[in-house]
DNA sequence: GAGTTTGAAACT
DNA sequence: CAGTTTCAAACTC
């Protein structure tokens, strides 16, 4: 593997390590005396942390999610070349280096020797706090090239309530010496310039890195934290000294911990800990930001200078109250770690969509991704343990993520074509606090029950419906309150059950044991409820965002490429109201659906929601069509291709099923194939996103062949959409591990044989939910 | 806040 | 698998 980097790697003269600012600031620290070093257990249990809930002392709970490391692991991938070989940055989060490893290795086909060595780390609770957050490891890839890996060892101690221990793994390869200069500066004596540890994509970037460093004392501290996994493990002296070097740095500065005596602190440590260096530009861009942002705002917590909401300093330590069991479950269930990390990635991605598109986004398209469904669905995991819960906090964390989602929607609204670099600089920053917790914890991974509005955001102000969901938003947002009063908040008729959440405080039940103390009956519940439907627990809208390609629009990724798992069953609401699934998730009604009188906003499961250019186009066509045909016969012929094209105003009515004849016939002529097209071609009517794919495979077909005459394909991505939801399709039915229907074929407008077949082939051109098992 | 409506979940 | 019951959220007043 011929790496770019390569040449990058090799160290910098000795002198520029000397007169860099990094070494210039070391070397004016206190004198370096040996410590002793201590377990990092030891540190750890003496950490300020609350109380985790039982729950996560669960056997569930011990899996860590972390988006940004996944999204680094994703650059692994083998099935992504151009990732894995633009990005050498492996970092390892949660201690699972072995994952990062294996995987590094299925890259290459050399070998790698893997050295995984405990090191110790030190007494100094302080240090203890931030250096794991920190830790960044040095990889070794069989080219030599230098790759940093960080060991989030404070999700561990979060979450598994201590006693992590920090492994620095250096990764060799045996049959290529290390870069001349990389081996050199393993036995160097610290300190050296901070900058020629890391892989800059030019020289610029090592200078504003420098610069950055002597800009802000802590964030070099910081750095220096980074810095210590340097050492190998043979190097126990040099990291010694790196730990004392940064605690007396520490004391010099009188920086107080622990654990972040401030926001910034807080912001700084999870920016480095986030920090892909190739993009260092990027992340300078951001983290002056901040700073400038600091000088105009004290309260960090409340302006973000971009869209990166960093959990509140005092929300640390703070343990959501979800219920971790489904990733947990997944990992037992697969017992591979690798697997873990597909649906970990899926998770991430989607969370990365949520960066990209409006609405947080379920991945789908890609089967590997979709092989766990129901991860994560942990609404309310922006909850704070009820122990802990404070109002004001609680009100300060949901403004800063509403604060958030309001900056990434209208950001990625504005930057419809601003992803890749920002995907990959940004997503591990965004998504990790999208999409995790401190704990790691996923969240609004259903976002649409928590974070989407069902109007798509173009709700009346006055409306009283915007009051009630903006009161709604304003006093649960991603927190599920129940008012259960027989279910004991053990079914799935309780919302926060439902969600994988504790009940708390704020919730109304009765007689609740959806808590932590009765963990027991919890799981045992939640699992008895999971062998009825393994889907039970899955997000009910699964969002198929990400089957667009990377390069695609972000006007894509939106709740329209999602459906409802199982599809709606309303009668009277019209899917217009909350009690429609559909709509409360905010995705459109899909074939799936039962529902009756369907006029769901966001899409008619009938497909006959157009955007209103494409309804003018249809009405043109077939006014025209009237015209030449006359309009006796015009409009007959009309009600039986399509009863919704048939009329003008039905574009927007109510679909009725019924006027599906039994005459009704699969379309069959291209004409009307390349019409229906367009007419089932959804996009949300004030955002011009493409809201809903119901195509039949005969009209992807046509699709693809006359996709360049389709002037109303909106975005063009029609093809990719096809193409990429083919895929996880083929697994919708038959995956059930219960061989329950979990996709509805329950029509009511199904009367007609051929409309049933149709719908079957277009259930499976239609990805509705992720399978549990993996194909 | 009480009562009603609604549809999902649970049950048979 | 279909029909019924239970349940709690959504909604209305």
């Amino acid at each position: 593997m011929d790496t770019p980097e390569k040449t990058q790697i090799a160290a910098p003269p000795v002198s520029a390590h000397e007169d860099s600012p990094v070494f210039n600031f070391i070397r004016s620290l206190s004198p370096i005396k040996p410590v002793k070093s201590a377990h990092i257990a030891q540190t750890f249990t003496s950490l300020p942390f609350t109380s985790l809930p039982s729950v996560f002392t669960s056997p569930h709970a011990n899996f860590h999610k972390d988006p940004s490391f996944l999204r680094r692991h994703q650059s692994l991938d083998p099935s992504n070349p151009n990732r894995s070989s633009e990005n050498h940055n492996i970092v390892c989060r949660n201690g699972d280096f072995t994952n990062g490893i294996s995987q590094k290795r299925e890259i290459s086909d050399k070998k790698v020797s893997v050295e995984v060595h405990a090191e110790p780390c030190k007494e100094h609770s302080d240090f203890a706090t931030e250096f794991p957050q920190n830790l960044r490891h040095i990889f070794y890839n069989p080219e030599g090239n230098l790759t940093g890996c960080s060991a989030d060892a404070e999700s561990a101690v979060e979450t598994a309530g201590m006693s992590t221990p920090i492994i620095p793994v250096v990764v060799k390869s045996p049959e290529k010496p290390l870069p001349e200069g990389e081996g050199q500066q393993q036995n160097k004596e610290w300190p050296i310039d901070a900058s020629d540890l890391f892989i800059f994509s030019s020289p610029n970037d090592a200078e504003a890195f420098r610069e950055l460093i002597q800009r802000s004392p802590d964030f070099g501290t910081v750095c220096l934290s980074s810095l210590m996994s340097r050492f190998t493990p043979d190097d126990v002296t040099g990291f010694e000294r790196l730990q004392q070097v940064d605690l007396l740095s520490r004391e010099q500065q009188q920086i107080e911990e622990p654990p972040y005596p401030t926001e910034e602190a807080y912001e700084q440590k999870e920016m480095i800990k986030n920090l892909d260096f190739h993009n260092l530009d990027k992340f300078l861009d951001k983290y002056m930001s901040i700073q400038l942002d600091k000088n105009s705002h004290n309260d960090a917590g409340t302006s973000m200078p971009f869209d990166y909401a960093p959990v509140p300093n005092f929300h640390r330590g703070l343990r959501r109250r979800c219920l971790d069991f489904e990733i947990a479950e997944l990992c037992k269930l697969s017992g591979d770690d690798s697997d873990y990390s597909h649906m970990a990635l899926s998770q991430h991605d989607e969370n990365t969509l949520v960066n990209e598109g409006q609405l947080p986004v379920k991945s789908e398209g890609d089967p590997l991704r979709c092989t766990l469904p129901g991860i994560g669905l942990h609404l309310n995991a922006l909850a704070t343990t009820s122990n802990d819960y404070q109002s004001v906090e609680h009100e300060n964390l949901l403004s800063e993520n509403q604060l958030m989602n309001t900056q990434i929607s209208s950001s990625s609204l504005n930057l419809p074509n601003a992803h890749q670099s920002l995907h990959e600089s940004l997503t591990s920053v965004v998504s990790e606090d999208i999409g995790s917790t401190d704990n790691g914890v996923l969240v609004v991974q259903d976002g649409s029950q928590s974070c989407a509005y069902p109007d798509g955001e173009e709700l009346d102000h006055n409306s009283p419906q915007k009051k009630r969901r903006k009161a709604e938003h304003s006093e649960d947002g991603a927190c599920k309150r129940c008012n259960c009063k027989k279910s004991k908040c053990l079914k799935l008729y309780c919302e926060c059950f439902a969600a994988g959440v504790y009940c708390i405080e704020p919730c109304s039940c009765l007689d609740c044991l959806n808590k932590p103390i009765h963990e027991n009956t919890v799981l045992a519940t939640r699992k008895q409820i999971e062998s009825r439907n393994p889907l039970a627990f899955a997000p009910k809208v699964i969002r198929a965002s990400d089957s667009f390609p990377d390069t695609g629009d972000d006007s894509n990724k939106t709740p329209a490429s999602a459906r409802h798992k199982r599809g709606c069953n309303c009668k009277k609401s019209g899917c217009l109201k909350k009690y429609c699934e559909c709509y409360q998730g905010g995705v459109g009604c899909s074939f799936n659906c039962r529902c009756e009188g369907c006029k769901n906003s966001f899409g008619r499961k009938d497909g006959s929601t157009l955007i209103s250019v494409e309804a003018e186009v249809i009405e043109e066509g077939k006014e025209n069509f009237e015209k030449s045909m006359g309009n006796q016969g015009s409009l007959e012929i009309m009600k039986q291709r399509d009863p919704i094209q048939a009329t003008p105003s039905a574009y927007y009515r109510p679909s009725n099923q019924n006027t599906y004849s039994a005459k009704n016939e699969p379309p069959q002529s291209t004409s009307f194939v390349t019409t229906s097209s367009s007419s089932v071609l959804h996009a949300s009517q004030n955002q011009g996103q493409l809201k809903h794919i119901a195509l039949q495979p005969e009209f992807e077909k046509h699709y693809d062949n006359n996709n360049n005459n389709n002037k109303n394909n909106v975005g063009g991505k029609m093809p990719e959409v096809l193409r990429s939801n083919d895929t996880p399709n083929t697994v919708i039915k038959t995956t059930s591990p219960n061989g329950k229907r979990v996709s509805s074929p329950h029509s009511d407008f199904g009367s007609s044989p051929p409309l049933r077949s149709g719908r079957r082939l277009i259930l499976k051109s239609i990805p509705s939910f992720p399978s549990l098992t993996q194909h």
